[in-house]
DNA sequence: TGCTGTGAAACCGTTCACAGCT
DNA sequence: AGCTGTGAACGGTTTCACAGCA
């Protein structure tokens, strides 16, 4: 196997979305019981080109034995390393409302290598309390001791517009290294913080769109 | 001006983002009281080129002046009308949990062109009240005539896996036009439906890749 | 003069097709 | 024989650069 090359540029954003395809379709795989697939079974499942695999994977190593395809469980556990996800990351959420509460009781943020540590508000009927699944609700006015305390290491950003900046602030200055930011801003990446926008509103413009052009 | 060209092809995911951005630019230049302003005014405040907003526009007709810029007032409305969202489109959200209300209550779900008209879920105890806004918490059953009844058009779906791809071929033999997915699961585009997969797990995983390819 | 609209060039990501390994 | 890994071809998108109009 090659050496994974010490790359500093961003990963392809359309490589990173393949990739957790890719995980999603290993998984599939393996509890279906299969130990080895070529690059074509795995694609197919996801609508997906082999080769395109095969390049995606070629820029981290060899994974596959030629004449055979992948053994599945390997190549996951490869996967679940390449990108981070064999230990837990740590989230903290800002805004404990319906979509900050909403994610920390999601199971997805609680399995395969995340597990969220705290939300935090500013509103004091809610400070001191918990989400339905136990996540503790803080005053954000500790965001840096928790960040500190707990290890967060992602931070999520499910506060009103306004608030989406200064959060993103003070959490780069808090030293979290990725921020995912659901307000209906765009945040820009600031030195030492990675930084992903993600505007629910987009995706239904799109549809819109989408509709209006094509059922026009 | 141009006609508009009855495009069959959908438009591409990134142009549509573009332009998402450009409306956002655009009413931000509005509300600050501008009149008129260059293609690199507007660009500028979120890092596009002026060069390809230019190329986008120039896909459905000639909205600026030339040695003036664009008015914004003007270049607005008829991005909307181009977006479909100079009409209130009605959507439904399938799942009452937090995901689902969260959406429903959000103002970017109740705004700007979109309403959300119903949630539907299959826990007794939530059919028959109301999400926090007042939105109405109806029977999953009831999906096909609540489509009718209240001319829903866009589909949301926050359910558990396991609901997504049933839910979604009800609602496409319901009439819905478009379907926007939250579930962990990718739903394939049906005959008639488009649809759009946005799964929330997929923005984490992208950071925590990044995070553990820059920071090797 | 100043900006749009747009061909042409550069760039990037995807797909093809096959050499080479097992 | 079969499948990977990859150079080469392809196609689409972004950027450049400027002709042409207000």
């Amino acid at each position: 196997m090659r050496r994974p090359s010490e790359r500093t540029e961003p990963v392809p954003e359309a490589t990173s979305h393949r990739l957790s395809l890719l995980l999603r379709s290993l998984r599939g795989l393996e509890s279906a019981g299969v130990h080895t697939a070529s690059s074509f079974e795995i694609a197919a499942r996801y609508g997906l080109n082999s080769a395109q695999i095969r390049k995606d994977l070629a820029q981290f190593g060899e994974f596959g034995v030629r004449g055979l395809g992948y053994r599945v469980h390997e190549l996951k556990a490869a996967l679940k390393a390449l990108m981070g996800l064999d230990r837990t990351r740590v989230l903290g959420i800002a805004g404990a409302g319906n979509l900050g509460q909403a994610l920390a009781d999601s199971r997805n943020f609680n399995a395969e290598g995340f597990r969220v540590a705290a939300l935090f508000d500013l509103d004091g009927r809610k400070i001191g309390g918990r989400s339905r699944t136990g996540v503790p609700i803080r005053d954000i006015s500790t965001l840096e001791e928790a960040v500190r305390e707990l290890g967060i290491e992602i931070g999520i950003i499910a506060v009103p517009a306004e608030g989406a900046l200064p959060i993103a602030q003070r959490m780069a200055a808090a030293g979290i290294g990725a921020l995912l930011n659901f307000a209906p801003v765009t945040v820009p990446a600031l030195p030492g913080l990675l930084v992903k926008n993600v505007d629910l509103t987009f995706f239904l413009e799109n549809l819109s769109f989408q509709l209006a052009v094509t059922k026009a």
